[in-house]
RNA sequence: GCACCCGUGGUGAAAUGGAUAUCAUGACUGACUUCGGAUCAGUUGUUGGGGGUUCGAGUCCCUCCGGGUGCACCA
């Protein structure tokens, strides 16, 4: 504006006429309101599809050489996985997906949590009331199992504590001189050292819960390549602490507690390591992020992700790598997610409202089987195809409506909401897919391929979203976004319905006609499962 | 008390500081002798309040209101 120093339209008129004289694929252009608008011949837009079939791939960029961990899901050892984890595993899964896609080599993780007091609850209530049981006696699953001694813990502690009040304690002294707690913090003292006995125990619960938790991922088609567990991390921090107070990053108080002052950076002081020498949460969170770097040395940024009541704690993290001297630290990333609510409120395990991750997926599959048989679809199906099938369009409801909300937004989860099927859901782009890939099938003697076509409005339309997908997966990539990615497949399954509606294809006016459309339903359903499996869902070729 | 996040149709969500705020859902009305009707078309209805910066604010700044989270020698 300063250069032309002419009003906006003005302007945007001589650029507009300029820009056609030049480039031959301008159609027209026309000014609004001080904005260019420019038309541009049809033979670019299918020129551009045409080159759009013809690449392998299509969507993924070329590797940057970036090497990024992703940590995800991360869970306690003392409980089975429940919904808040499953926005967690979707999104740091489908993130893993997309930087990939975007370029970079990507490790995918999680850090174990799977020492301390909570787990030592568990392995004192197995102990006191049923030491003889095991997954397959209780025909439990691992991870509920021990889920299930926990709750019993807190259940029989309460009840040593009401009767200690009872007989004249203050409700602090029953707690801390409840007998049951009291053997949980024995049974810690003792893993701490080393305890044989105890340390076996540990790691038999511990095994069982893993392997619950490995059935888990494994419906929800979810996988690691590397697991961190703070059993071992948290020996690093320690190293890590030591190696700061040499350097003066950090400083010792009088009773021996190490501290690191980040008042200077608007944060505040921080305790990095007990008095007594032993480790906290944030040291065994530094152990764990240079072992990484150890064991990755081509790593140069790390994803977290982890709930949003955890922002400042990762504010601090990233600062004291920072100043720690680590290159990567400054591209750390705290993939930061609001809490998952249900309908009648917040989830507390103690008032036995958490939704469980495995009950909450077989529900939603009972559920997708049912309405596949009622729409008679699944008829020609075995039960066993049924179940599959089933269970794509489940996950598919689920990662979807979980994924279509951006990250930092605190959500409402609605179970009768999620199973339904219309409007803005994973069913229903994977019902658009389904029906590409059915007219692929039938269309599979026609030579896709463009002649001299010229595309309506609808084509056009479709046309264009087809083209932004390399885009599209670049700035989710860059915003650690899949809601973009999500919003995307949504668009271009409904310009795809529309089109569908509106425009025959076998009986169009000729073949070449004929041979264009179907080249164009290929290009969706290509898009389509390219940006779906990097939400993590699949796509069934029939629904 | 201090810090951070959020507030958009009845409901759930979009919108690098840019055009007439976009979708879905709900409600209402239509469309199958046609390739899969879980589809499509249409009607309805929106930026928490008040200031400010700007040619231009849902977006940035201040303030108030409402909701959430964090501020442990817990993880």
């Amino acid at each position: 504006m300063k250069l032309s120093k002419s009003k906006p339209e003005e302007t945007a008129e001589a650029i507009g006429a300029a820009m056609q004289k030049q480039n031959a694929n301008i159609k027209g252009y026309n000014v609004i309101k001080g904005f260019l608008n420019i038309s541009l011949n049809s033979t670019f837009w299918t020129a551009a599809l045409k080159e759009v079939s013809n690449v392998d791939n299509y969507g993924f960029h070329p590797k940057s050489g970036d090497k990024v961990l992703v940590e995800f899901s991360s869970p306690n050892t003392n409980k089975p996985l429940h919904l808040g984890h499953l926005r967690n595993i979707f999104l740091g899964d489908s993130v893993s997906n997309i930087l990939s896609a975007a370029g970079k080599e990507v490790v995918r993780t999680q850090i174990i949590n799977d020492r301390g007091i909570h787990i030592c609850k568990s392995m004192v209530a197995y102990e006191e009331f049923s030491p003889e049981d095991t997954p397959e006696s209780t025909g439990l699953k691992g991870d509920r199992l021990v889920g299930d001694f926990y709750v019993r813990f807190d259940k029989e502690y309460k009840k040593q504590v009401g009767e200690l009040i009872e007989k004249g304690h203050t409700e602090e002294k029953a707690k801390e001189e409840a007998p049951l707690m009291q053997k949980a913090r024995e049974t810690l003292k003792k893993w701490e050292s080393g305890d044989e006995k105890t340390v076996a125990l540990w790691e038999k619960m511990n095994g069982w819960v893993y392997a619950g938790f490995d059935e888990t991922y494994e419906t929800l088609k979810v996988t690691f390549d590397k697991l961190y567990h703070e059993s071992q991390t948290y020996l690093t921090g320690k190293d890590i602490v030591r190696e700061g107070l040499d350097k003066n990053i950090f400083y010792k108080k009088d009773d021996g507690s190490v501290w690191v002052d980040l008042t200077a950076d608007g944060l505040d002081e921080k305790l990095l390591l007990r008095g007594d020498g032993t480790a906290v949460y944030m040291t065994q969170d530094m152990g764990t992020a240079v072992l990484r770097s150890a064991d990755y040395p081509q790593m140069n940024s790390m994803v977290y992700t982890v709930g949003n009541e955890q922002d400042y704690h990762f504010q601090v993290l990233f600062k004291i790598l920072e100043k720690l001297g680590y290159e990567w630290a400054s591209n750390c990333y705290h993939l930061s997610y609001g809490m998952v609510e249900l309908p009648e409120g917040k989830m507390k395990s103690r008032e036995g409202t958490v939704v469980d991750a495995d009950d909450l997926v077989k529900e939603m599959k009972k559920n997708a089987e049912a309405q596949g048989v009622d729409r008679g679809s699944y008829d020609d199906l075995i039960p066993e195809e049924r179940k599959d099938l089933a269970s794509k369009v489940a996950l598919a409801a689920l990662k979807y409506f979980i994924l279509k909300v951006g990250p930092k937004k605190n959500m409402t989860f609605d179970p009768k909401q999620s199973i339904d099927l219309n409007g803005d859901t994973g069913p229903f782009i994977q019902y658009t897919f389904a029906r590409t890939a059915s007219i692929l099938s039938r269309a599979e003697n026609t030579n896709p391929t463009i002649h001299d076509v010229e595309p309506n409005d609808y084509e056009l339309e479709i046309i264009k979203i087809v083209l932004r997908l390399p885009e599209v997966i670049k700035e989710s990539a860059d915003k650690y976004n899949p809601f973009l990615l999500a919003a995307y497949c949504f668009d271009t399954a409904k310009a795809y319905n529309t089109f569908y509606q509106n425009t025959p294809i076998f009986q169009a006016e000729n073949e070449a006609v004929i041979a264009f459309r179907v080249l164009l339903t290929a290009q969706v359903n290509k898009v389509l499962k390219t940006g779906m499996n990097l939400l993590g869902i699949e796509m069934p070729d029939r629904f």
